[in-house]
RNA sequence: CGGGGUGUAGCGCAGUUGGUAGCGCGCGUGGUUUGGGACCAUGAGGUCGCAGGUUCGAAUCCUGUCACCCCGACCA
């Protein structure tokens, strides 16, 4: 407590010293979100939602521009339903909440009210939308003239998880869902690999979070899934974030949903599926990526204010004074071209922070909320028409005075400035920690061997490893002491200098593509 | 579902061999302060998770139950 200010952070425990508990820390000094009364869901609060908002607002547009269309579809699903594709029951049996009535009236003994009427059928709480959709799919397409079908949801599903964390893993979660058909496996397949790289563009462009476009190997698919392609981020601690998957489905679902069309030719074909989403996950990925021990770090283009004014005044003159230049530049601010809505391009958000709150207290807030650029205002500046702003990016008291014109000239490239900042800065913390994994032996070390709770051992290692399905079994009980497992085979493996040949670390079998193995949120 | 732990004020906690509840932070008010997380004073706030039992008397002892947390099995 009595700490010289240096020394301290906003944030305790530090990240170095206590990850998991860091995280939860950033999330409520933020204040993003709270435990609600509900198992396993959290309340998102209006910080927290904003973020989700401005997530939501440029993927929806990415996705109007790749031609998608919104629609919306139950969020109670028949139980037949899921148990008509095999793989995807067997995936979801035991995550999903079931409705098995439909009324409540008075319990006999007066406490309280009990559920009445049985339902004939049980319906189940969507833990994603696959079988509901195909189910009108195979209504709407007849012909090889209605493909293909693009339609993304946006929508909230329950996935009933024995332990959950804020963000990554709630019961209750919001994402969109993407499903399309097509008439051929290429267009399918098109489909799903352009979604991916959608998802990339995002996570780079938007979140400033490095992430490496891969396939799932056989055991990590999705359950019922041809092909599963994810993107996955490295957190500060070392560890694998999927951050976003695309599905491939092949005909598996047409044939359970009975999505049938007549061809050019007249023939009755089975059409082909994609799926792809991503959820409120990517505010824990954001966070794990950019924050530090002074709290939540925002990429400027994500962030729902970009500058927050903080007027200092000692009494009701000076107040009446600051206030007045303070609208004033609130006003020229708000005029700048910057972050998105729906649509494109809008302005700039400044947050004039008028709370009667004492100032350092204040801005120690901002600092933990993350917001990119910090004003601070008061009679001195006011008399040399300039301001004190300090960079979320940089040190809490690395400040400095800019001239008011200046200002308004170079904000919009100071936020993309720090937008580029926090990506490098993540790049090259991902690099640091991915290596070239050669033997069983390095790779059991790079993991930290015997699996300890060190929550910043490892990285992403890149290992050769054998595709053969007789191998799983074996390569599964290796990895498991350590908790490691496969995260993707990366598609681009020149990009990460991971084109050659070698021998499976784990079997010493010929290998000629490098998988990435991290332990995983 | 197994193993361990915790439920006392908004949050974090104390409460000894049973005697009807306290501390810190936060919150309200007044004052002094104010360009890096203020200080003093003064207030408000709790049927001690829930239900039984033992007892003259239970936060404390006993039984049951519920919830949450940590460790495993599962996962965006």
């Amino acid at each position: 407590m009595n700490k010289p200010k240096e020394d301290r952070s906003a944030i305790s425990p530090r990240r170095s010293e206590n990850y998991p508990e860091w995280y939860q820390q950033v999330i409520k000094a933020a204040d993003l979100a709270e435990v609600s009364p509900v198992r396993g869901c959290m309340v998102i609060k209006p910080w927290g939602y904003a973020i989700w908002e401005n997530i939501q607002a440029v993927l929806d547009r990415m996705f109007k521009e790749t031609g998608h269309v919104n629609a919306y579809f139950p969020l109670l699903i028949p139980k037949s339903f899921l148990e008509k594709e095999a793989e995807h029951v067997e995936g979801f049996a035991k995550e999903c909440a079931v409705v098995t009535h439909h009324r409540l009236e008075a319990s006999p003994d007066g406490k309280g009210l009990v559920p009445a009427g049985e339902l004939e059928e049980p319906l189940v709480i969507r833990p994603t939308s696959e079988t509901i959709i195909g189910a009108s799919y195979a209504k709407w397409v007849q012909s090889y003239r209605d493909l293909p079908i693009l339609v993304n949801q946006w929508a909230n599903v329950m996935r009933w998880e024995m332990r959950t964390r804020m963000f990554l893993r709630t019961a209750e979660f919001l994402w969109q869902e993407g499903h399309t058909v097509h008439a051929t496996a290429k267009e399918a397949m098109e489909e799903t690999l352009k979604m991916l790289d959608v998802y990339s563009t995002f996570a780079n462009d938007y979140m400033a979070m490095p992430v490496i476009k891969g396939e799932k190997t056989p055991g990590e698919r999705f359950p019922g899934a041809v092909n599963t392609f994810t993107i996955e981020a490295m957190m500060q601690d070392h560890k694998a974030l999927q951050a976003g998957t695309s599905h491939f489905l092949g005909q598996n679902f047409a044939k359970a949903s009975g999505i049938k069309f007549l061809s050019a030719d007249s023939k009755e074909e089975i059409a082909w599926t994609t799926s792809w989403g991503v959820s409120t996950r990517l505010i824990g990925g954001l966070i794990m990526t950019h924050s530090d021990d002074d709290g939540l770090v925002l990429p400027p283009r994500l962030a729902p204010k970009h500058v927050v004014i903080n007027p200092i005044y000692r009494n009701d003159d000076e107040r009446k004074t600051v206030m007045e230049y303070c609208e004033r530049l609130r006003r020229d601010l708000g005029e700048l071209k910057f972050g998105e809505d729906r649509l494109g391009t809008t302005r700039l958000q400044v947050w004039l922070d008028d709370r009667d709150i004492r100032g350092g207290e204040k801005t120690w807030q901002h600092i933990k909320k993350g917001i990119p650029v910090r004003l601070e205002i008061g009679p001195r500046d006011i008399q040399n028409d300039s301001v004190f702003m300090g960079r979320r990016d940089l040190s809490p008291r690395d400040k400095k005075s800019v001239e008011r014109g200046e200002l308004l000239a170079t904000l919009v490239s100071t936020l993309e400035d720090i937008q580029k900042s926090l990506h490098t800065r993540a790049l090259e913390a991902r690099k640091a920690n991915t290596r070239k994994i050669d033997s069983w032996a390095d790779f059991e070390e790079f993991f930290g061997k015997g699996g300890d709770e060190d929550s910043t051992s490892g990285g992403f290692a890149l290992a050769h490893w054998s595709a053969d399905p007789s191998d799983a079994a074996a390569i599964d009980a290796k990895l498991k002491p350590l908790k490691v497992t496969a995260r993707c085979i990366p598609l681009d493996g020149a990009a990460l200098d991971a084109t050659d040949s070698g021998k499976c670390v784990f079997t010493g079998k010929p290998s000629n593509q490098r998988v990435i193995f991290a332990k995983a949120y």
